[in-house]
DNA sequence: TTAAAATTTGTTATAATATAACACTATGTA
DNA sequence: TACATAGTGTTATATTATAACAAATTTTAA
């Protein structure tokens, strides 16, 4: 049974929820929606997410306590996220531009830090918001 | 006496903790250090972290909800942060570096976004520790 | 095939992070 | 002065996340 697509039950109903969502969703927002498939407690939603973050089913918005499945290829396992964030209506879209992340990829900092992994967060107004 | 350097009391003691560590304090870290003096409960603490961070005296690193004081000219009020981020010894440096804070300053997102502010956060081994 | 290893699950309790709400004091401005 | 703005102190509570343990499932490889 987990064989199909390499995701347990639980992590494949959290997925689902997730992937579906238009905007970001949190842990507690995920607990509430899955307890009628019998997920019931904070650490099954909290392994799900952990998992799914480190196959780079999801990402995590640090600035927001929140996840986002991936629309990117998962993106290199996670390696080079980056994402816009409406400071007015919350909306969060995952940039992909391969410019940018071969930018970042390449960047080293100057005392002697190799970076393995980055994630960039830009904030703004989106264009839906600036109508208003 | 709050006029010779525009921070009230509890900010000036709260910014001179973390201005002095050299890693990064969380909140009840350092609410646990001012005890002593007078500052007894969370929402002082939040609300100097919060109009700290306000002004670009200090900085949020999100992925590890610690706070670091700004090593850069207050980065133009927090618009534009980069860390680099040790994943052994959970050292945080900030990055200054004007070639990159131009190339994402100029970065729109094609969807019609324009940006005002972003936080980037690299992760890597410092090279401390990839000599032990 | 079958026993050991690794992963996933279920569960209870608790830790860590952050804010709401209210009464009050200090400071800056007119 | 007197008004507005910002900061303080306090209690309670909300939100986010993990520890710890027992059991079940799946994978591996002898
Ligand atoms: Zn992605
Ligand atoms: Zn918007
Ligand atoms: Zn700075
Ligand atoms: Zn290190």
């Amino acid at each position: 049974m987990y064989k199909e697509n390499n995701l347990s039950k639980n992590q494949q109903i959290i997925f689902d929820l997730i992937n579906k969502s238009s905007e970001p969703l949190k842990a507690y927002t995920i607990l509430f929606s899955v307890q009628k498939k019998g997920i019931k407690a904070p650490p099954q939603v909290y392994r799900a997410l952990d998992k799914l973050v480190e196959t780079g089913k999801i990402h995590k918005i640090e600035s927001k306590n929140a996840f986002v499945a991936c629309r990117n290829s998962n993106c290199e396992i996670s390696k080079a996220t980056a994402f816009s964030i409406c400071e007015s209506c919350e909306m969060v879209d995952e940039i992909s531009d391969t410019k940018l992340s071969k930018y970042l990829s390449g960047f080293n900092h100057k005392k002697g830090m190799k970076f393995k992994r980055f994630n960039l967060e830009f904030f703004g107004i989106c264009k839906k918001c600036k109508k208003d």
